[in-house]
DNA sequence: TAAAAAATACCCTTTAACGGGTAATCTAAA
DNA sequence: TTTAGATTACCCGTTAAAGGGTATTTTTTA
C-alpha cells in the first residue's frame, strides 16, 4: 500500500492528481500541501512512504524539504515534480535524496507510472532528462552545485552586471570573473551567448 | 452544451482538467493544446465555444492566441488560466478579449465554476484579483508599448534564441531582427548587453 | 601534511549584441 | 488619400561574452 503525500503550490494540479489517483486502490493520499513547511508537518503526522513534491514552492522549496525528510525518514521515496529540466535542479534534488524526477509537461499517466516505480524503491526519470549528461557532470563536479563564489557571481550576473562591474564589486580581476563564468557554463552544461544570464534569472523561478 | 478547448503547456494539468470535466455532462472537451499555435488549429477544426488557456505558452502566448481567436470568432468565450496575478497580464488578456481570469493555485472546482460562468457569457475573475485596481490602471497604460512583432521577437529572445535563429524562424533577415532589438531597447529605455534578455525574461514571468 | 578543491589571473580567437545611423516598403488610421 | 506607424533591411564600429587553453596561489579536507 502506497501512502502518498503531495506537495505542490498549484492547488489545481493537486486536485488533478487526486482525481487520477482516487481510483488506484494501491495508493492512498494521506495528505497534500501547498508549500514545503506544510509538507514537513504532513510527513510527521501521516507518515507517508512516497512523496510527490514540486521543487519551487513557497516558504520552503522541495529540495530543502526533501533533504530534511530524507534525513529523518530515509525510507520515504521522494519523486520530484517540476516545471524545469535544468541539470542543476535535477542534481540538487538527487543529492537531497529524491528517487525520481518528472516534468509537469508530461501526462498524468506518466506521473502514475513514476509514483509506482519510486514506491518500489526504483528510480524514475522523465524521458526529457538527459541522464547520461547528468552522470557525466555529476562525476566531475560531484554535487553539481556551484561554489559560494560562483553563486555570488551568478547573482550579480542576474542583476545585469558585466564582468568588469562584478570584478570591481568583488575586488577581483575581470579575467577571474570570466573564468568563473566559463566554469559555471561547463558545470551547468549550458551553451550559447545569453544562456548563463538566462540561467541566472530563471534560477529564481526554478526553486 | 459547452464545447471546450484547453491550451496549457503542462500536460499534467490538462489531464487533471480532463479527469475533472469528463463527468460533467454539459461539457465536452473538443481538443487540447500545449501551445498557442496548436490552439488556433483546434479552434479552426473543432469550433469550441469556450476556451481555457494558459497565458505563458511556447510558440504563441495565450494573449496573442486570444486576440487572434476573438478577431475571427468573437462568440467564443475565453477563460485565462495563469500562474500569475500581475495586473498587466490580466489587463492584456482582457484587452485581447478574455471573459475571465483564474489562477492555477485555485481548486479545480473553482475552475469548473469559472468555465460554467464564462460559458454563459458572463465574466469570472479569481477572488485574488483586484478588479477595481485594474480599471484604474488600464486607462493610463493604453495598450502596451511594444508592437506585435516586437513582442513576438521578445518572446523568442526570452527563449534564448539568437538573432539569426529568430530571423530563420520568422522568415526575416538578421538585420531586421537586430533593428527590432534596437528599437525595443530604445522604447523601453534600457541599456547594456543583457538588459533586453533580462527584460524579456522578467516580462515572461509577469504573465 | 599531502592532496583536492576553490579562487585567482592571463593568453588567444570568434561571435552575438549593442550603438548609431539610413532608408525602402507596407499597413492602417485620420 | 495622405500620413503616421510598423516592418523590413543594410552600413559602420565597438564591446562583452563565450570557447579554448594554461597556471599560480589559497583554502579546505582527507
Amino acid at each position: 500500500m502506497i501512502r502518498l503525500a503531495i506537495a505542490e503550490d498549484h492547488q489545481s494540479l493537486i486536485d488533478g492528481l487526486e482525481l487520477l489517483l482516487k481510483y488506484e486502490e494501491e495508493i492512498e493520499i494521506v495528505g497534500t500541501a501547498n508549500d514545503g513547511e506544510e509538507l514537513l508537518k504532513i510527513v510527521q503526522k501521516k507518515e507517508p512512504n512516497v512523496i510527490v513534491t514540486d521543487i519551487r514552492m513557497p516558504k520552503m522549496d522541495g529540495i530543502q524539504a526533501t533533504r530534511l525528510i530524507k534525513k529523518e525518514y530515509p525510507h520515504i521515496n521522494v519523486l520530484a515534480f517540476s516545471m524545469f529540466d535544468q541539470d542543476e535542479a535535477v542534481m540538487q534534488m538527487l543529492d537531497a535524496g529524491a528517487s525520481g524526477y518528472i516534468l509537469k509537461n508530461t501526462s498524468l499517466n506518466e506521473v502514475l507510472k513514476a509514483i509506482l516505480t519510486v514506491a518500489e524503491g526504483k528510480t524514475y526519470f522523465d524521458s526529457n532528462i538527459n541522464a547520461s549528461r547528468l552522470g557525466k557532470e555529476s562525476k566531475k563536479s560531484k554535487k553539481g552545485v556551484l561554489t559560494k563564489r560562483q553563486k555570488e557571481i551568478l547573482a550579480l550576473i542576474a542583476q545585469g552586471k558585466t564582468s568588469r562591474e562584478i570584478g570591481e564589486e568583488l575586488f577581483i580581476g575581470i579575467h577571474t570573473v570570466d573564468t568563473h563564468r566559463k566554469n559555471m557554463i561547463r558545470i551547468l552544461g549550458i551553451k550559447g551567448k545569453g544562456e548563463l544570464l538566462r540561467y541566472a534569472l530563471e534560477k529564481k523561478y526554478d526553486f
